[in-house]
DNA sequence: ATGCATGAGTT
DNA sequence: ACTCATGCATA
């Protein structure tokens, strides 16, 4: 318990002992070296409703550039060598809303070999790996490409010709999230775009972001050296709890009981809450994250061997581990 | 690349 | 209180 967790909240505390540690601990790949903490500028500003009852102190303590220690934004977020790409018209955002099938149903079924297939932009791909199932199959309409539900080998091929044509290009992951915005209005981070070529979100979210990022693609190569327009606009003032660090040894006992128990009840939370010497809260979100992990398309490090649906709600899964290039 | 966190929308 | 999409901060 020695961590950085030692003491949480003190956002009105000015203890100006952050161990700020400059990013630069890449270890391949041209990640990213300049828009780490870019704006995210997504805070919806809405009425400031019922934030009564728990920890929510430290989003109180908003504007007035006072100590807020772990709020420092040193950079100088520059532009490395993007070309960039042409903006278009303020569009604003056109989500995908009313439909509502199913997200978690990658897998079920597992050894499934993939077929070769060519890609859509000329780069054959033969791709051989156990994929995940595919419940989702394309509707048949007519003509016209993808006009509807993609299935999960259509994605996991996607994601990877993506990354591919944006390694080639030159963007970082930061690059496109913030192409994106410029693009459709909205903006996205280095995270979910990772997330994205790692095939580590929900069948959902994947086809949700795929058009995005087709058409990201199409602009990216499409556009001869274009000067682009950057607009960052800066808006924080957001106070975050700093991320606590569970040590390993509680982890794993965190992991034990959710093997036993992947939904824990209040009462449960509170009391594993109090024997591991953490905030029952922090107890709380590490479920619901694990769960959420679980129902991710890639298994993380192993394919454990015992995870079934305790749930009740989630099918088993377990499909493939996508090699980092 | 990933762990912990936030918040909107559901159940 | 949960799920789901998403991201800051960090390893």
């Amino acid at each position: 318990m020695a961590t950085a967790a030692s003491n949480h909240y003190s956002i009105l505390t000015s203890s100006a002992s952050i161990v700020h540690s400059e990013a630069g601990s890449m270890q391949q790949a041209a990640a990213y070296r300049d828009a780490q903490s870019l704006l995210q500028s997504d805070y919806p500003l809405q009425s400031n409703n019922h934030t009564l009852s728990h920890a929510h102190q430290w989003i109180t303590a908003l504007s007035h550039g006072e100590g807020a220690p772990w709020s420092s934004s040193p950079l100088g977020a520059e532009q490395d060598i993007k070309p960039a790409h042409q903006s278009r018209p303020p569009h604003l955002v056109h989500q995908t809303h009313g439909n509502h099938h199913d997200g978690r149903a990658w897998r079920t079924t597992t050894a499934a070999h993939i077929p070769s297939m060519a890609t859509t932009n000329g780069q054959s791909l033969i791709y051989s790996q156990p994929g995940f199932n595919h419940q989702h199959r394309p509707q048949s309409h007519h003509d016209h490409s993808d006009e509807d539900t993609p299935t999960s080998d259509d994605l996991e091929q996607f994601a990877k010709q993506f990354k591919q044509r944006r390694i080639k290009l030159g963007f970082t992951q930061a690059d496109v999230g913030l192409a994106l915005g410029t693009l459709y209005g909205n903006v996205f981070s280095q995270t979910t775009i990772c997330r994205f070529e790692a095939l580590q979100l929900s069948f959902k979210n994947m086809c949700k972001l795929k058009p995005l990022l087709n058409k990201w693609l199409e602009e990216a190569d499409s556009t001869s050296g274009s000067p682009t327009s950057l607009d960052k606009i800066a808006a924080q003032g957001r106070k975050r709890k700093k991320r606590t660090s569970i040590e390993v040894s509680v982890k794993g006992a965190l992991e034990s009981h959710f093997l036993k128990c992947p939904k824990p009840a209040a009462s449960e939370i509170i009391s594993l809450a109090d024997n591991l010497h953490l905030e029952k809260e922090v107890v709380r979100v590490w479920f619901c994250n694990r769960r959420q992990k679980e129902k991710r398309m890639t298994p993380p490090g192993g394919a454990l061997p015992g995870s079934e649906d305790v749930y009740g709600d989630t099918p088993p899964h377990h499909g493939v581990q996508t090699p980092v290039q």
